[in-house]
DNA sequence: CGTTTGATGCTCT
DNA sequence: GAGCATCAAACGG
């Protein structure tokens, strides 16, 4: 492992990762995500619970795109969308088992200058990592990092853990941009937050 | 501020 | 063929 990656945390235990995404999802705020030399801190994730969530891309069953969100926990499930975007989640849940969560959003760490030469339309820096394409632009992330493990840090992807002391309550909303399974309260993101996409969802709760 | 709209191509029916 | 876990620009107030 890099320095430059130890001096921001130790890598998530996978074992903290093999249980549904209902769980870890919330959990992951605060955790840093690595890409090479750049890296944020999460700050809005959503939960996507498989054949259980009709607004999950594994809702109809295994398919040759989810195919890595059916594999073990701690690898990158990155899809294409919109005819133009990537999104990241990382995989939960126990092998066999499809159960993600979204990264929705990062406070940018490290690498910012990297990151506003790949995103050219960002206009502020907090505008770098507020939505879950626009971070996948700025870390470099495409499908390319379908399937990578960040536990072990292949390609240089780590999330990592300890790297910074969360002193704001989660608040828990309806996720974002769906029309199926949209009312379902599985989107957390830092109270307070000026990275995160959306300040809050419908109902949004401070939890913590 | 807010809302609306066009871009653009893969995935699954 | 329809829909999409989105974004940025272009509007209107």
């Amino acid at each position: 492992m890099p320095a430059h990656v130890a001096r921001l945390g130790r890598p998530v235990e996978r074992s903290r990762l093999a249980r549904p995404a209902v769980e870890v999802a919330p959990e992951l705020l605060g955790t840093v995500l690595v890409a090479g030399d750049r890296a944020g801190r999460i700050v809005e994730v959503e939960a996507y619970m498989g054949e259980a969530d009709p607004g999950s891309h594994a809702f109809r069953g295994p398919t040759a795109r989810t195919a890595t969100m059916f594999g073990p926990p701690g690898h990158l499930y990155v899809y294409f969308t919109y005819g133009m975007h990537w999104c990241a989640n990382v995989v939960c849940g126990d092998d066999g088992v499809a159960s993600a969560a979204l990264i929705r959003a990062l406070e940018p760490l490290r690498g910012v200058e990297a990151m506003r030469e790949a995103r050219p339309a960002a206009r502020r820096d907090r505008d770098l990592c507020n939505g879950p394409a626009k971070l996948c632009q700025a870390l470099g992330l495409d499908g390319r990092h379908d399937g990578t493990d960040v536990v072990r840090g292949t390609d240089d992807v780590w999330l990592l853990e300890d790297g910074w002391t969360s002193d704001a309550a989660p608040v828990v909303s309806t996720r974002i941009g769906l029309t199926n399974g949209a009312d379902l309260p599985w989107r957390w993101h830092v109270d307070g937050s000026a990275h995160v996409s959306r300040p809050s969802g419908r109902g949004g709760i401070v939890v913590g």
